[in-house]
RNA sequence: GGAGAGGUGGCCGAGUGGUCGAAGGCGCUCGCCUGCUAAGCGAGUAGGGGGUUCACAGCCCCCUCGAGGGUUCAAAUCCCUCCCUCUCCGCCA
């Protein structure tokens, strides 16, 4: 949610920034429903004031005056009803529009609608050059016998993998890696849930809009979380937490499960896009002076992670239309895949400002004794899947065999995943 | 799955129809005192929305004691529905 003082005092703000998404919004239609809900609410309190103060009066009154008073103030109690009511109405009619909107671009977001329109950064490390003909991720897979996605189908359907051997192991070492890095950068690690009330999702912004895209199990009323973003973002909801705790950075890992509902036909190989996969996941919450130079932190902090798998790889400033709802800004690390002969997103971090904690109703006491929003920012650390099939693509050897990168070397105990004999 | 208890302010915790947005405590803020620290004394301190306004200053109004509905002139208090938390038993990684 952004802030309503927008709609009503810099209209044109909102417009701007619905314009750079692409979207089409009657904003004017809203700002008259939100006056009109005002209006017809303040009505109502000025006829509740005045029964309020009647009631008070009968306590004290007798005999027919006492009669004549609370005949008065029932007259009033219904008209109070009335007005009520219709604010109500009024109110329901706003918020089913006002809940959809997105927030408010950043002005340095790129321009532009689709993916197409992400702005490059920067390049850092050189594609690799084979004197072979390089195997996509898949076929690696199926050469060292460490990811299976025949057997995934028949157990559970298309767009699901097992990671196996040598590859399950690397799962862990990377999860390990990363936590051990965010550790040392002032992160504390988390395992949060994964299935999360209704409330976290509508707080972080995926609902209403992103609805078809979670798995629920409407037995327990319940959902399953595409990211921990959710579930730690919503760890601090409805709290006013002392300034001083800010920044607080969380590490969280989890498996994250997502539909990809209308995915169909794209990226079908290997387990490039899954229904379930484990991730690392930065969350932070910060003062809101502080959130645009938390996003530079959390994007170094991922290209510290990506340079240290020696994967080559781009930094593009994703463009407004592409953003999701939350998000003001953000970033995405694409990584080089020999396959696709292309960048390929590995991570992605954003600032939300204060569009979840609004949502989520998280606060803190600032100086001046009052409260204020804080600002809410998560980022990947390590995409477990996909960063898997990134070393397997660029480090593969011409004989099918796949160099670990030095740094994982000791998580491993071994340097080499071999095809076996 | 069975049985029971309970949801009140930043936190703990009183409060069964009007004088309660709410005792008391903790915490916090300011001041005083104590030659440091601790203790002590005094005052203040819920959140949200709206109106007025140049104003995030004042002043005024409304809402909120888990949520929603109901009874009543009047509800934290009475009634209904739902949600949530905890305890014991059962099951269980």
């Amino acid at each position: 949610m952004i802030d309503l003082a927008i709609l009503r005092d810099n209209p044109e703000i909102l417009e701007k920034s619905l314009a750079r998404r692409g979207l089409t919004v009657d904003v004017a239609r809203l700002a008259d429903l939100d006056r009109r809900v005002r209006e017809t609410r303040h009505r109502a309190e000025q006829v509740r004031a005045r029964q309020k103060e009647l009631g008070k009066r009968i306590a004290r009154l007798q005999g027919t005056e006492k009669q004549e008073a609370i005949a008065e103030a029932s007259a009033l109690a219904e008209e109070f009803k009335r007005l009520s009511a219709e604010a109500d109405q009024l109110e329901t009619e706003f918020q089913e529009i006002w809940v959809t909107i997105p927030n408010l671009v950043d002005d340095t977001a790129a321009d532009g609608f689709t993916e197409a329109d992400n702005q490059e950064i920067k390049r850092v490390g050189d594609p690799p050059r084979f004197d072979f003909e390089p195997r996509d991720h898949a076929e690696l897979g199926t050469l060292l016998d460490v990811i299976d996605t025949d057997r995934a189908a028949k157990v559970s359907g298309s767009r699901f993998g097992y990671l196996k051997g040598k590859a399950a192991l690397l799962e862990f070492a990377l999860v390990r890696f990363a936590m051990d890095r965010l550790v040392e950068a002032g992160f504390t690690p988390m395992v949060p849930p994964v299935l999360v009330r209704e409330f976290a999702l509508f707080g972080t912004g995926f609902f209403p809009g992103d609805r078809e895209q979670v798995y629920e199990v409407p037995a327990d009323g319940l959902f399953l979380v595409g990211t921990s973003e959710v579930s730690l973002a919503a760890y601090h909801a409805e709290e006013i937490l002392p300034e001083e705790v800010l920044p607080i950075r969380y590490a969280g890992f989890s498996t994250c499960f997502r539909r990809e509902a209308g995915t169909y036909g794209r990226d079908t190989t290997g387990i490039f896009r899954v229904h379930q996969f484990d991730k690392v996941e930065m969350f932070a919450f910060t003062h809101p002076d502080a959130s645009r130079d938390e996003h530079e932190r959390l994007l170094s902090i991922e290209e510290d992670l990506v340079q240290t798998l020696e994967l080559p790889y781009r930094v593009v400033n994703v463009a407004a239309g592409d953003l999701g709802a939350s998000a003001a800004k953000k970033y995405d690390i694409e990584v080089w895949f020999p396959s696709q002969e292309t960048y390929r997103e590995l991570t992605s971090c954003s600032n939300t400002t204060d569009f979840q904690a609004r949502r989520l109703r998280i606060r803190f006491r600032a100086g001046h004794g009052g409260t204020e929003l804080v600002h809410t920012l998560n980022g990947t650390a390590i995409a477990v899947g996909r960063t898997i099939i990134a070393i397997l693509e660029n480090h593969q050897r011409a004989d099918g065999s796949v160099r670990i990168p030095e740094a994982l070397v000791p998580y491993l105990g071994f340097d080499l995943i071999e095809p076996p004999r």
